[in-house]
DNA sequence: ACAACTATTTAGATCATATCTAATCTGAAA
DNA sequence: TTTCAGATTAGATATGATCTAAATAGTTGT
C-alpha cells in the first residue's frame, strides 16, 4: 500500500496524518505477525525515534476505534494488533501464545431469536491449539515452558 | 450441582478439594454472568473470608488448566471466567464490556489444508455488538461512556 | 492416631501492561 | 499566515497478574 492510500484512509476516518500515526499504521500493514504495543513501539522508533509510549497507545486506540486496526486480547499476555486489510480468523497457540491468521470463511450467525434485542456487529472465530512449530516439538518454544522446567528442577 | 459432585470433579483433575478452591468453583458454577478475578475474590470472601488474592489467581489458573473453567480475555479490561458446564458461544458488548452466553451451535472448522500441521483443540465464536441494554439507550451504561461525556464536557 | 510428604495458602513485594496528566506542539482549514 | 482543535510528550499513576518464601493443611502409609 502506498503512502497516499494510507493517508487517505486515515483522513477518511477523521484522523490527521501525523508522522507518528502514519508510522504505526504503515508498520502494521506490512506486518504479517501480530505485534504487541511494546513491539510496535520499538519497531517504529527504531526507524524514527519520535513516538512516546503514550502516543503508540493513543494511536492504537484511535485506529481500533476507526476500524482500521484490530485488537486481539490475550489471556495473561499483552494484547496484539493487526491492520484489518483482509478478513481472516485467528489461531492462537496454547503453548507459545503466537497468533496466526487463518483463511477467512463465512461463519453462521446466531439465530435472530437467540440474539433478541442485541445488535450484532461481527462474529469472529478464535481457534486454539498448537501451532506448527509447537506441535512438532516436545518442549514449548517460549517462556511458559522455561518456567515449567525451572519449577520441576527446583523441586529436586 | 451438589457439593460432592464438585469435589469429585476436582479430584478427577488431580486437584485437592480445599475450602478456598471449592468456594471458587461453587461460586462460578452458580453464576450466570462472567465475573472477573477481583469480583470472585470479593464474592468468595464475603461468605468466608479465607482466600487471599494470590489463592484466587492460583485456583483460577489451576481450574482453567484442568478444563473446568474457561477464561475469556478482554481488550483493555480484566479477564473474565466461567465454569464450562454447558457449551456456549460468547457475546461481548462493545460499549459496556459485559459478556453474555449465546446458545451453542456447531461452527464449521477450518479446512485441513488451511490448518497444515497445526493441532486444533477448539473453535469458539466471539460475537460483538451492543447488548440489549446498551442497544436501547443512547448513553453507555458504564465507564467508557462516562469518560466520553467528561471529555466532551471538559473541552467546553 | 501419628508421622511424613507434598500440595496449597498467605501477605506483601514485584512485575507487566495500560492509562492519565497537564504542558506543549502541529497539521491543515480558512 | 493565522488559528486552534487535534496530537504528542515524559513521567506519574492505575490496574491486573504473578512471584516469593514461609506457614499451613490435605492426604497417604503405618
Amino acid at each position: 500500500m502506498n503512502p497516499d492510500a494510507i493517508k487517505r484512509s486515515l483522513a477518511g476516518s477523521g484522523l490527521r496524518s501525523t508522522p507518528q500515526r502514519y508510522a504505526v499504521m504503515a508498520f502494521l500493514m506490512k506486518q504479517t505477525s501480530h505485534p504487541t504495543a511494546a513491539e510496535i513501539f520499538e519497531a517504529v522508533n527504531r526507524v524514527d525515534p519520535r513516538s512516546s509510549r503514550a502516543t503508540i497507545y493513543n494511536n492504537l486506540r484511535d485506529l481500533v476505534q476507526a476500524g482500521l486496526v484490530r485488537e486481539v486480547a490475550m489471556e495473561g499476555r499483552a494484547a496484539r494488533f493487526d491492520a484489518t486489510g483482509t478478513r481472516h480468523h485467528h489461531f492462537i497457540c496454547d503453548r507459545c501464545g503466537k497468533i496466526e491468521d487463518m483463511d477467512w470463511y463465512a461463519v453462521p450467525r446466531p439465530a435472530a431469536a437467540s440474539l433478541g434485542k442485541r445488535v450484532l456487529r461481527e462474529c469472529e472465530l478464535i481457534c486454539r491449539g498448537l501451532c506448527t512449530q509447537c506441535a512438532s516439538r516436545r518442549a514449548p518454544t517460549q517462556d511458559s515452558g522455561l518456567k515449567e522446567r525451572i519449577n520441576t528442577w527446583k523441586k529436586k
